[in-house]
RNA sequence: GCCCACAUAGCUCAGUAGGUAGAGCACGUUCUUGGUAAGAACGGGGUCACCAGUUCGAAUCUGGUUGUGGGCUCCA
């Protein structure tokens, strides 16, 4: 109950001060057209059409016209006025009229606090000089009511608290999570790059950025031949027709990549892994005694994002997504996504996430298939869900043309949401393919497809594993797992002979052997993020030792190397 | 794609009355061989993203292109 009021009131205030906000803007630029100004995590944003542009330069101006405002303390006053009011209120106000016009109510209620008077339904402070600690934090563009065929207003948003120390507390926050951004560790740690003579959203991989990918890789085959997939490789261009058959060509057009001319014929970069499966799938007649097949593939595909909606690792061009397809009998379909579900959580805790959030997608008003069967797939996925305990939210709507969906996404270390995995039943494909099964009675029976992944995209995966340890990958991930550093030159011997032992052993290790004094290299395996430093000199050499160091800043003192050894593999054993 | 901002050495960044460029780190050479987060000196390195324009003269002003960042819209 008290953090329900406290929230409340803080609510209350963040809501205030996007008014006193929009009370600063219409001062210093006559003329404002005002939009929305709703409370947001953290705050608070407004949006306006303003004679010109606004700067980040702006910002500080308008923070100090704010604290006049405040200094002022004008009462908020909330008042009851008629429809035919509020249009004559509002009658140079455009985005103002249309919401009036909206509200279905006949009396509609607006606040006023010194010379401006908002639509709103409140509450608010009681006067303006109860807002405490606040900044506006940047400036954006963003279309009118979210629609881009209408205007785009400019919006400033703003964070505020009850006090100054929650407000520094929160921009410390935001501070740590900029250090963590992948796109800046990528560099820093040497995992990554994108390059504007090859293209925007299309990722080189360094060789520690390739060390994680394939050691993930590797993991992840294991466990797939283990839990009965068949790993396939399928080609990432096919004929044009293909994509029309299967839909992609009508459906997803926009996101393609133009087709290219080879022999007179058209061909395309693929967008989805599924086609090559279904045809090796279909390169023999199927019995219902082999099914469910399962094929996997690390499949790269391409997709044209428009430029604005690149980020990072996070949303790119082309990736490769740890794809499946398993055709079933409808019998089969909730045993599969029970595995597929338990593939999925056994997947996230070896990668360390331990929080992640699942939705359930029903039933968008565009789909394939009838009703009934988007009502027993929908039934099938929520059983398996259940069937496994977990917790999940019903996205209605949300699902794709051809099925339903259950999404997993992932929370970091610093509460960021990323898409992950997702298993999607599938009614389209199978029907325009004529994937198909003999059954018992020898007649040919409609084959159920999965499509599924388990991590999403390695690049996806890569950005958010780097946000999420902060650059400090577990052992079994560490691309360089430990830095052997000797003291002075003559150690230099020793240390290669303790790197040629570990590295025979399979543990990833360097030597710096360069003539640098050892704080220098402590210094830099650290910031490189290595989490073990073994140092060696005249003590360590003279007892088949190094003195151990943690990536921690721990000094854990001499350690006999064959239990340094030792450490390491359990260390890495465990993915810890 | 849309709005705004930004683009100077490999990296992080200085460089506003327009007069052909600087620092730190990194890199190279030399000296130093040092016990738990930066030893020192010297040196090499930039057609100031690209293309036009204004100007006697452009890193600096204008327009366009490309890319990046913050958002909006989108994300099979």
């Amino acid at each position: 109950m008290m953090t329900e009021a406290k929230n409340e009131q803080l609510e209350r205030m963040r809501h205030s001060v996007a008014h006193i906000m929009a009370e600063a803007v219409q001062s210093l630029f006559p003329g404002a057209k005002f939009g929305i100004g709703p409370t947001i995590e953290h705050g608070f944003y407004y949006d306006f059409e303003l004679s010109r542009a606004l700067t980040p330069d702006d910002l500080p101006v308008i923070e100090d016209k704010m604290r006049e405002i405040i200094a002022q303390d004008a009462s908020f006053v909330r008042d009851e006025i008629s429809r035919d009011e509020a249009r004559t209120l509002f009658s140079d106000q455009p985005y103002k009229l249309e919401l009036v016009d909206e509200i279905p109510d006949a009396s509609l209620v607006v606040y006023k606090q010194g010379s401006f008077t908002d639509l709103c339904r409140g509450p608010h402070l009681a006067s303006a000089g109860e807002a405490r600690a606040f900044k506006l934090t940047h400036v954006a563009g963003a279309y009118w009511r979210g629609d881009e065929k209408r205007p785009m207003l400019q919006r400033i948003y703003g964070v505020a608290f009850e006090s100054q120390e929650e407000l520094e507390e929160h921009l410390s926050r935001q501070a740590e999570a900029a250090r963590r951004d992948h796109r800046k560790l990528g560099k820093e740690l040497d995992l990554f790059s994108v390059h504007e003579e090859i293209g925007p959203g299309l990722i080189c991989w360094h060789p520690k950025g390739a060390v994680i990918r394939e050691i993930i890789e590797d993991f992840w085959r294991v466990e797939h031949r283990r839990r009965g997939y068949d790993i396939v490789y399928t080609p990432h261009i096919a004929k044009l027709d293909l994509w029309k058959t299967s839909g992609h060509w009508e459906f997803y057009r926009d996101y393609l990549y133009s087709p290219m001319e080879i022999e007179g014929q058209e061909y395309m970069l693929r967008p989805m892994n599924c086609l090559g499966h279904i045809l090796i799938y279909k390169s023999r007649l199927r019995s219902y005694r082999s099914l469910p097949l399962r094929y996997a593939e690390l499949g790269t595909v391409y997709r044209y994002e428009r430029t604005g909606v690149l980020y990072g690792l996070a949303r790119v061009r082309g990736f490769t997504q740890d794809d499946a397809h398993i055709f079933c009998r409808p019998d089969q379909v909730e045993g599969e996504l029970v595995g597929v579900l338990n593939l999925v959580l056994f997947m996230m805790a070896s990668l360390g996430f331990k929080e992640y959030k699942v939705f359930l997608s029903t039933r968008p008003d565009k789909y394939a298939g009838t009703a009934q069967m988007w009502e027993e797939a929908t039934e099938c996925l929520k059983r398996a869900l259940e069937r496994l305990t977990l917790p999940y939210a019903v996205d209605p709507g949300e699902g794709v043309f051809y099925g339903p969906k259950i999404d997993v996404k992932l929370e970091d270390a610093l509460g960021h949401e990323w898409q992950g995995p997702t298993i999607q039943v599938d009614f389209n494909l199978p029907q325009r393919f004529d994937v198909c099964y003999i059954g018992e009675d020898g007649s040919d029976h409609t084959a159920v497809m999965i499509h599924r992944t388990v991590l999403g995209a390695m690049e996806r995966l890569l950005a958010c594993l780097t946000e999420h340890y902060g650059g400090a990958f577990p052992v079994w991930l560490s691309p360089v797992q430990a830095v052997i550093i000797p003291i002075a030159d003559r150690h230099v011997g020793y240390a290669q002979e303790i790197a040629g032992e570990f590295r025979s052993e399979g543990i990833r290790v360097l030597v710096d052997d360069r003539s640098e004094r050892m704080n220098l290299k402590i210094r830099e395996a650290q910031l490189d993020k290595v989490p073990y430093m073994l140092i060696v000199g005249d003590k360590e050499m003279g007892s088949a030792s190094a003195s151990l160091r943690l990536r921690s800043g721990e000094d854990l003192g001499l350690e006999g190397l064959a239990d340094v050894k030792n450490r390491i593999k359990v260390a890495a054993e465990a993915r810890a």
